[in-house]
DNA sequence: CGGGCACTTGAGCTTTGTCAACACTCGTGG
DNA sequence: CCACGAGTGTTGACAAAGCTCAAGTGCCCG
């Protein structure tokens, strides 16, 4: 299987840390210059050409849409590996901005196709990141379904998952961000991620570390009953 | 563009009667060979192979999956000229059932993909319904972060337009689907019904049967403020 | 030291879920 | 033809979850 890349984090294993850079090794990167941004920096917007396609190198970043009442909804946060700005129709569904200090990779999007036309192998890369997105934008809307320890639960131990750092992590987003991504609102992010602690599934040393001590109650919070 | 052919009902305008038998004239149909289910009965089951692809000629379907805690999710529901049980994985993660009395053409999923490497056309169209999946995902996502009546508004408003039968519509599915589908109980269902009917932006001569008398009052539920 | 920002906490309220009863429809069998 | 029962839908009373508004804390950076 070719390069560890994966399309907006997938739930795939992975494999680097957070903070250290993502290797330079993807079909993009070749085609790619560097970039970077700083905290809160707009990539692209929603409706923008979706003529780019960009690889984390470090730093986060979010997707998000904001809806005609006011709510802003987030779609996905791309942590170093993780490509983002790829879309099937020419426009952006979603707005792309950094989370933090953030580097990028920037490939055009005909370079892309054109390879793909002509490497069947890089066809079948990139059918398969779009599978990947479909199958994350299918599990989110699960997500959305759960109650607010369930998603957090389920968050926690995805990020956990994604920013390789063990039981121990740092979030690079703010409580407003994980609000907005899982469908709740600031407070009961906060009020959720306390109950934690007081039950003893987590520890928080500081509000954006997260230290994971029970790793099953959380598990059994993000799945099955109780 | 090619043949009016959505993947598990896109937002796209499509101009058939809901009762009326679909038009045979994709890719799939030259391919295919007609099948029939009667209510209720499973086409595919969650985990199966995914080896062979569906076209609703008359009838509706669902797809859905069930979780650890026995909470089950609707994916979509599939109405006449809808495709379904296309998958970018091998294996299904929704499974299909009929909701009503259905026939279905059926085709082998490697006739299509050898279809799609040979004709680039066809590969074009392939991609584009594995987009419009996406979008489809995207927007349910967005669904399930509104308030019970927006949702029930939205539902309506999409049906309406899928059903393609001007402002009336029977629905083929019962509340427990619609419940499912929208990540609500059968009862705010119900009720949210009941209080839009009160409300005079619809009628119900039959709980399966509903006149939408205000659209713009619907409208406005679904999506801006109020 | 002071201001701003991110986060937390509390009190009250709104929305939705839960449990239970009841109504309607339709098909079957007495 | 009617009675019955299963499946489906509605309604009510209450409980619980999450939201809103408001205040307060801690921290970083000037």
């Amino acid at each position: 299987m070719p390069p560890q890349t994966t399309l907006t984090g997938s739930s795939k294993p992975r494999g680097k840390l957070a903070d250290a850079d993502a290797p330079i090794d993807g079909p993009i990167d070749n085609l790619g210059t560097l970039k970077t941004f700083s905290r809160s920096a707009e990539i692209y917007g929603q409706n923008e050409p979706a003529d780019r396609i960009y690889k984390v190198i470090s730093g986060a970043v979010r997707t998000c849409r904001v809806l005609v009442n006011g709510r802003r909804q987030i779609g996905a946060f791309c942590l170093p590996g993780d490509l983002f700005g790829l879309e099937v129709r020419d426009e952006h569904t979603f707005s792309a901005e950094a989370v933090t200090e953030l580097r990028v990779v920037v490939a055009k999007r005909s370079a892309l196709i054109v390879l793909a036309e002509n490497d069947s192998g890089s066809a079948d890369q990139l059918w398969s990141l779009i599978g990947q997105e479909l199958f994350r934008v299918q599990e989110q809307a699960l997500l959305l379904g759960m109650t607010a320890p369930e998603r957090i639960a389920t968050f926690l131990l995805e990020m956990a998952d994604r920013l390789q750092g063990g039981d121990c992590l740092e979030l690079p987003m703010p409580r407003q961000d994980i609000a907005d991504y899982l469908g709740l609102t600031i407070e009961t992010v906060s009020r959720t991620f306390t109950g934690l602690e007081r039950g003893l599934a987590i520890q928080m040393p500081t509000s954006r570390r997260i230290i994971i001590r029970n790793h099953a109650s959380l598990d059994r919070l993000a799945h099955g009953r109780r």
